[in-house]
DNA sequence: GCAAGTCATGACATCGGTGTCATGACATCG
DNA sequence: CGATGTCATGACACCGATGTCATGACTTGC
């Protein structure tokens, strides 16, 4: 490959002056700089990053690791891989600053990290991002203290930046939504209780009855989701089994995520059940892929990843410009995705209801 | 950042040494190893590759281009990603040989190829793979003649390496299956009819048929894909009816792929028919989330994602290894995946279908 | 007991750029 | 017209590793 020395050498000139000509940071004549140009050209030379880095101690690089980091292994085992989306999201912000991602993935094994860790600091990246395939708690050892850090789409206890959904606010609005519709008993399949995301998405959904003034009932939330699909199954039929045969019945069906939604509403149809004519569904997730081609389209909560990736690598910048004092919030940024609203839920006026109501107290 | 010199100077040692003792490339006694090594990890001494790279000439990086890239515009407008399990794949077996991978997305812009391979040549990546994705026909410009480079999910005419699903002998296989159990009238809703996988899905359902002794019937192939949300579920809709009032409807539908799969379980049983007591679904990509979730599960054909990656990153390494010589085939390397099957579709056993045509002809 | 060989280590050049400073040509000004 | 300043360019050191070669201490063999 052609280093500089040999575009000077073709050119007529000194390295330095090809070295101002890439850039551009000392004027160099017009007659000077098409003669280099031509010779960078016609040799195909390309500025070698590595000797650019040993004199200005900045290799534009960015670290991003992937996959299971977890030391927590009763997690339930999903496959390990967090959505593209957030990937993608997080090397496009890197790209528009000028800096190249390089990325590792754990596969799985948590005692790769460290020698991940250890490449990217050899390679001289200038920061490190983790993003998770789920919300959830981790814990990152290993990175030298003040070293530019983010974690994606999980947090950690040692108040590590962090951006996170917000499954809190995404239930929240979410059943806000659906009592606007109308509905009143909102049952929750939810997923396995460990969870973060199930925590918080409970609490969501007390929150909202409690400001709409409604009182929770237990009975309406059942754990619908365990790592297995044979049990897995016949959990969910039981838990939708139990909530129909309540003397007050959900009109509406929240799921933990988008595909437990797709399988209940075959067990729905199963059972002669019309989504949404005789129930509602609404999801999690909005998994594009499920939530727009399931008939009907399904209502559900975007999960943003894509945003959460963008802030990511938004802050993870700012932190390499500014150092790591800056308002150290110490708490994870959340981000809320917007109700998508499809129609899997039927809307039901709450005049609709006040008739009924009023008919059935005759 | 602590240099070699550091250590050195802390170890008491000469800077050569402390190198020896970094890549064990020359005895050193012990004693003095393990001062060395006290004072590497007193220090938090990390080598730079860029330094080490100035010399030795290998920079232990290939880069992994994603997303559009294709110059023909025409192309349905997916979303440009391409499944992660490939990304990962090749992640993980350029890891196994020690090398790291830089990645970068052209967000949907075919010209950010060049800037980004420009990018990934300043770094001096000794290999590039280009990840689709979906199959399809591609234009790469601009990399150094003779560079090493691998198509993953897509190929181009220049002769390329390339690795790309076997769609036709995936859909083969899938249709010999049907056969066998007992199926003779195999509708097909095929995806948009300009895409390569169409085109070579379609050879492997005549192919399957023909070796069967079967006559191919026209009327049974239907396109049943556009990219618009509303007129695309209008064409399926007409899809199907056209298919079911068929003097002799099909026992079977094979759809494009598993997201039209599941659109045609809802159709299917809008119309009252029972998946697969009524009829029979398969679908095609072996999209777990969908597939296995689906009530009925769907048989399918598995797109071999992982597959096509780890391949990808093997022959690019014995590119890298043996120069591009080798026997250059000149034609795309075909991974065929498995037929995956499930409870989507109803065997039929030969012999009930014999003692139906017996009955049916007296 | 001395030449030859082995072992552990160090001095120094080098990879390909960029930062610092110097230099010569020319324009400007009093 | 000579002092001064500006502009374009070049010489040279340096970043942090490693390859080459040299060197001194010690072992081995006859």
């Amino acid at each position: 490959m052609a280093t500089i020395y040999d575009v000077a050498r073709a050119a007529g000139v000194s390295a330095k002056t090809v070295s101002r000509v890439l850039n551009s940071d000392a004027p160099v004549k017009t007659a000077t700089r098409e003669r280099v140009e031509a010779a960078i050209a016609a040799l195909g030379f390309v500025p070698s990053t590595a000797a650019r880095m040993m004199r200005s101690n900045r290799s534009g690089l960015i670290g991003l690791i992937t996959g299971a980091i977890s030391q927590t292994t009763d997690q339930p085992a999903s496959h390990g891989l967090p959505d593209l989306v957030i990937v993608q999201a997080i090397q496009r912000g890197i790209a528009s600053s000028g800096m190249t991602v390089m990325i590792a993935d754990t596969g799985g094994q948590s005692d790769q990290v460290a020698p991940l860790v250890q490449t990217f600091l050899e390679h001289r990246v200038q920061g490190l991002i983790y993003a998770a395939d789920f919300h959830q708690r981790v814990a990152l050892p290993l990175v030298p203290k003040g070293f530019p850090l983010v974690l994606a789409n999980c947090f950690d206890d040692a108040g590590t930046p962090s951006i996170v959904p917000d499954d809190r606010r995404g239930q929240h609005m979410l059943v806000e939504r659906l009592l606007r519709a109308g509905h009143r008993r909102i049952g929750y399949l939810t997923l396995g209780r460990q969870m973060v995301a199930t925590q918080l998405r409970t609490e969501g959904y007390r929150s909202a009855l409690d400001e709409a003034g409604i009182a929770y009932d237990p009975a309406l939330v059942v754990l619908a989701y365990i790592d297995d699909a044979k049990l897995g199954s016949k959990l969910l039929w039981d838990a939708i089994d139990r909530l129909m045969s309540l003397p007050e019945p959900p009109t509406v069906l929240c799921c933990g995520n988008d595909a437990m939604a797709m399988r209940v509403y075959g067990i729905l149809r199963s059972r002669g059940l019309r989504v949404p004519q005789d129930i509602s569904v609404a999801g999690f997730d909005d998994h594009r892929i499920i939530a727009e081609t399931l008939y009907p389209p399904l209502t559900t909560v975007e999960l943003p990843y894509a945003a959460i990736g963008a802030r990511a690598a938004e802050q993870l910048l700012s932190l390499i410009e500014s150092g790591p004092d800056r308002n150290a919030d110490r708490m994870p940024t959340l981000v809320a995705g917007p109700v998508i609203w499809r129609e899997s839920v039927l809307s039901r006026t709450p005049i609709v209801e006040f008739q009924n109501q009023g008919r059935e107290r005759l």
